[in-house]
DNA sequence: ACTGTTGCGGTCATATTGGTCACGGCTGAA
DNA sequence: TTCAGCCGTGACCAATATGACCGCAACAGT
């Protein structure tokens, strides 16, 4: 358990996605792609008769939505077989009651699609190092060894940003928008949270280049059109 | 779910120590202790039936060692009944394949018998935040959102201490910060303390990382926006 | 209907200020 | 004495506000 490659079962219906997933996973040190499933029952199988994929799986990486099975029910079967396997949830479902259904079927991670190569590598690298602090050792010492070993599986992770941007004025904008109903423009913004007009601007069209944001022109006021802003929920 | 008391299931076969329990929850403000079992059947029961202790359960205190299931089983019954009641689980038994098997069933915390109060509290109180940071919405809607939510099981416990920072000075920063009714800024740290503004950041970044700092930038005048700093009272 | 005017927001360059980094010195312990 | 750890210094970097200028749409007057 200490040194030896983590072994990754990839359970994901679209085989152009299985492959991407596979190809992130040989680019990391320290994990090896054990096989692939193309859905709930061949999960559960392939992690049943280990010999069919090769060797005991240490982690899965599982997708939500697959054909037969949602990605929950195979979890909880896996959990109802006493399987204690690892769990990666990988998703493009953001429902709330699927994530509180993940952190009761026990999954350590939760990826949400589309995601880049440094997030996974991130969530990935985290889990490994949770599987070294509790494998260091046969039984844990104290409540700050748990404490330290979960911390490392919940430590938030900072995704890149642009140059010219901050975490904390990031961090407030998205929250400004998020309590809006109607879209906003960057005057709104600008005198709410007491920034600059050009410096909101500069956050607004960030969130808005990477897809966060829905713009449009308002019309009807004299003037150079404005942008507006709103949140895009799915 | 949002403003209602969490109601929590205690689990426990000793009758002192289910007291203990029930006192402390009695103790946190947003807590309401919904009942008491004394082995794994009847919490089974309790929860399958809600009535029997007046409303459904959000949480369980789950002690590890029942007179006749182990607490782990328990949980796993639960989840294979479709049960997604989050779980804290409350033990002595520091066998590495407990903490593993734990993971696995889904609980949100691991507290290792004996505590103190603010051990418990601490993890009650973190749970809430969870809670709440899950509940606020009806989905979430980016990674960073779910990032954040696991993020607040995160223990703030301190991490060992990075290079560069003495026990004394951190403890003259905190002492400094916890008097202060309004943020304070690095430089108005590095006046009142007689430290330069560097070091005054250093520990000023660390406590925030660590969670016990609430940090924003202030705006309005030109210039690169200073950081000021919150004690963050629980 | 066409055209000039007006008003407002987007855009850009620059000044300003605090954050960040690397290095060096000081102090205490081995 | 040496070495490690903590802190200060100064140069550089990064994020912001400001103000001048530009572009676009509405409006009014011809």
């Amino acid at each position: 358990m200490t040194d030896r490659d983590i072994r990754v079962l990839v359970v994901e219906d679209e085989a152009i996605a299985a492959e991407a997933h596979a190809a992130y996973l040989g680019r990391l040190t320290g994990f090896l792609h054990a096989g692939t499933a193309k859905d709930g029952h061949s999960a559960l199988r392939a992690l049943a008769s280990p010999t069919a994929v090769g060797t005991p799986i240490d982690l899965v990486l599982m997708d939500m939505t697959l054909p037969d099975l949602h990605g929950l029910d195979v979890s909880r079967r896996m959990r109802a077989a006493g399987l204690t396997t690892d769990i990666i949830a990988i998703t493009a479902v953001r429902e709330l009651h699927i994530v509180r259904g993940a952190v009761a079927a026990g999954i350590v991670q939760y990826l949400i699609k589309p995601f880049t190569y440094a997030t996974f590598a991130q969530k990935l690298m985290q889990y490994r190092v949770f599987r070294q602090q509790l494998g260091s050792q046969t039984a844990v010492t104290s409540q700050t060894d748990v404490d330290h070993a979960f911390a490392s599986l919940r430590m938030p992770t900072e995704l890149p940003r642009p140059k010219g941007l901050s975490e904390g004025t990031l961090g407030a904008v998205i929250e400004f928008l998020k309590l809006q109903s109607a879209p906003v423009s960057s005057s709104e913004v600008m005198e709410q949270l007491g920034i600059s007009r050009v410096t909101a601007r500069r956050y607004l069209e960030h969130l808005a280049d990477t897809g966060s944001l829905h713009r449009s022109p308002r019309y009807g006021t004299p003037g150079r059109p404005e942008n507006e802003y709103a949140w895009k929920r799915l």
